[in-house]
DNA sequence: GTCTATAGTCGGATAGAC
DNA sequence: GTCTATCCGACTATAGAC
């Protein structure tokens, strides 16, 4: 195939085309044959960078983890900052969360990026493997710490009840539905994509719901 | 391995050996070899019975509309002929909403069988086959409609607009994530599995989110 | 560091006995 | 309808030249 550019070394090609291929077919359903092509680099260079397939597949868990840590991780931290300072308003912690949730589809659904590793993440999710401990460390954790922070007093719930985690993963969902569920909705919605118009109808919809949510737990 | 009972014939055990392994390694992941060893029948039966390896692919996706809809079907009928009722107020509108997210949590995350079909529905929406198309004519196009019946009037929103199509499958997320972010939950919630008392617990924080929703399309 | 060649295994499908 | 035997292609990994 040869189609990835070869400017970057060898190593790295493998492990952006290995993305792409073990999220399509699966660890088993990928072949080293197709991974190497799909690089323009030889079979033989897997088992020489990577020790084997096996390694292979956890070096591209660490790079979707670099990968949506620079997308997210400014937000995330601006958001943390933010519902730890306890000069901050309700008003505020209402206005980060929805622009944290923006920017959550902007990344997860408005980039071709997102497609290869949502398949790869969602995989790991139903069958984990070594390599959701990397995904769990380093994205999903801290994502949801930031998120229970600027959620948990607007709901008036405590921060370590489990009553507030399955609400927070709920309202987690609400976003993920659009990658995960995409062919459906697509179908439903009589799209052949996304486009930029369609993300901002979609960010539309999922702020309605979190503003009915959010406001539900504020005093009137 | 032979684990499930040779009762039935073996057309039948096939199936359900192959919803089990491609489920858990995919398409070309799951040998045949794998699946007519679990299914205590001979490797050229696939052949026989389905023609090939896709056959019974296809045939899996059909078998599995089949088992969702024996499941949901006598709700989702129920919720329909209430939310086409002119009679129905808002509040049984609300309460019919609220009884079939319940369910909906019971045989998604509920069940044992869910574990191995969801992998197999998840694998179409990133990847549609020819078996998406079953999944949605026979699924997910009719459970959408009962749903958008249902909770279009509570929002005050066109029934075939697609504000109400986004709002509703964002809603549908909130459930879903409990099978799709399994692992990540689980974990967070420093859970080993989901148990009975903890299916309550997720339904209960499912409808507060819920709740607040359809209370915001309300008129005060 | 990258290549070719090849070893050893496992894949799906078929033929033909029973 | 179910079995054994077998074909042939694809798989991962290694050895060793360059």
């Amino acid at each position: 195939m040869q189609v990835v550019a070869e400017k970057a070394d060898a190593r790295q090609r493998l492990i952006e085309a290995a993305l792409k291929v073990f999220g399509e077919h699966g660890f088993k359903g990928a072949s080293t044959r197709a991974i190497a092509g799909e690089a323009g680099a030889n079979i033989a260079a897997i088992p020489y960078y990577f020790g084997g397939k096996e390694g292979l597949y956890l070096a591209v868990a660490g790079y979707i983890a670099d990968q949506i840590t620079g997308s997210m991780g400014p937000g995330l931290n601006a958001a943390g900052k933010l519902a730890d300072d306890p000069a901050t308003t309700p008003e505020q912690r209402h206005q980060a969360m929805l622009a944290l949730a923006d920017g959550f589809i902007s990344m997860l659904v408005g980039t071709e990026e997102a497609a290869l590793w949502a398949r790869f993440v969602v995989r790991e999710q139903f069958d984990p493997t070594e390599a959701f401990d990397v995904l769990y460390d380093r994205v999903m954790g801290p994502s949801y710490v930031a998120i229970a922070k600027l959620l948990g007093p607007l709901l008036g719930l405590q921060p370590d009840s489990d009553v507030l985690k399955l609400r927070i993963f709920s309202v987690i969902g609400q976003a993920l539905v659009f990658r995960v569920a995409r062919a459906a909705i697509l179908r439903r919605l009589e799209w052949d994509a996304y486009t930029p118009e369609r993300l901002d109808q979609i960010r539309a919809a999922l702020r309605a719901n979190l503003i009915a949510i959010m406001d539900a737990g504020r005093p009137a």
